[in-house]
DNA sequence: ATTACTAGGCTCCGAGTAG
DNA sequence: TCTACTCGGAGCCTAGTAA
């Protein structure tokens, strides 16, 4: 059976917008030519060779050709764009990322336990942290790698503040999954100490107590994205 | 700017498919080159070319090797994917005819003024045909080859039936629009006395007056088409 | 003005193969 | 195993041109 060519669906779809489902549409391959962006010569070869497999049927009078796109043609354009719709929306809306948990400096731990955090995390994301943040080292350079796009995501904004002393940065809160079970926080800083090597997480209880973790140990971490 | 190549779409609807689009998927060329019915070097080859233009994201880290999709690659595969589906949807749903009025013979008038069709038309297209019907030729070959369709399509359907003489066969009918403005219907015998050349039309009053019509005028009929 | 043939070039593919 | 190079052949495109 003869397949439907990948470089003759633009010439289908110009055909189909032109109406050529129920009606036998008249065209010339010069106009043809241009809207696919091809030459007038390589419009009439199409035509020809969408005839011969039966993918249009073709009406010739005089100098007029017109066209009408066959059953067997339509749907295989029906096919195709189903292929086409269903990679787009059925791809996974989560991101994963897979690393190493190592001990932080405490540093998070100090920060996220200020007034000006805490009050924003209970309202915002519904709790006030555990003082302590679960530090985690991607290993694999993908991950490092995926871990970029956060940055021109949202997420949950927890303002900046500023005391007498200091201002404190904003921070990005990204509700993730940690070894496809316990519920957490991915937080990304606006003034970080670390590279995109190592990320933090934030959650209500202690999450080396409750995922029973400790240094060394490897997780994984989902993060849902709305498209 | 360099243009997503058309024969590039399955490979990068391959990798969507596989998650390409948050994460870094790892994949083996050979692997590719299967499912998109290529071999192991053109799929290598077409990684490389979507890496140049930007449609993905590749990092090589020994022997494997990571996709992932770039805004750019997935916003060309939502745009062509949107041309396909726009063309898929928006043809214009109603088959347009072009012919000449003729007179008939007068047969049409007969059978549809017979008991065992008005009772039905009554029923079923609401009102009992003027009696007479509007005989149109169809001069062009496109017209004449787009009616053939209605062979396949449902319509109305008004039963055969028999009286002591003989059997009538069935009739469909396709609701329709004439010159744009006056409802009437257009009939298919089951067994019809003329070729594809000329169709028939019944409305409920008289077409030939309330379309200010006569033998040889040009006429436009619009039959929508529940796709 | 058309359509569509031929000729030649350019692209794309895959077999062979190196690393 | 893997990726990706070269290279020959097949297929696609366009310029020129006939009808």
């Amino acid at each position: 059976m003869p397949e439907l060519k990948i470089q003759h669906i633009l010439t289908l779809s110009y055909l189909l917008s032109k109406g050529a489902k129920h009606n036998y549409v008249t065209i010339t391959t010069s106009s043809l030519g241009k809207n696919i962006k091809k030459s007038q010569q390589s419009a009439s070869k199409h035509l020809l060779e969408l005839e011969q497999n039966q993918f249009i049927d073709r009406i010739i009078s005089g100098r007029n050709i017109s066209v009408k796109i066959t059953s067997k043609g339509f749907s295989e354009m029906v096919k195709l764009s189903a292929i086409l719709q269903k990679s787009l929306d059925s791809f996974p809306s989560h991101i994963e990322l897979k690393g190493t948990l190592i001990s932080g400096m405490g540093e998070g731990a100090y920060y996220m336990g200020l007034k000006g955090y805490t009050k924003q995390f209970k309202s915002k994301i519904g709790y006030i942290p555990f003082p302590g943040t679960l530090n985690v080292r991607l290993d694999q350079k993908i991950h490092q790698e995926a871990i970029k796009q956060f940055e021109t995501l949202d997420g949950i904004k927890i303002k900046s503040f500023s005391d007498e002393k200091r201002t404190y940065g904003w921070v990005k809160c990204f509700p993730a999954k940690l070894n496809n079970s316990i519920n957490c926080d991915l937080i990304l800083l606006e003034r970080t100490h670390h590279d995109n090597s190592v990320i933090e997480l934030i959650s209500k209880s202690c999450l080396r107590k409750t995922a029973k973790l400790k240094d060394g140990s490897k997780v994984t971490i989902k993060i849902p994205v709305n498209i």
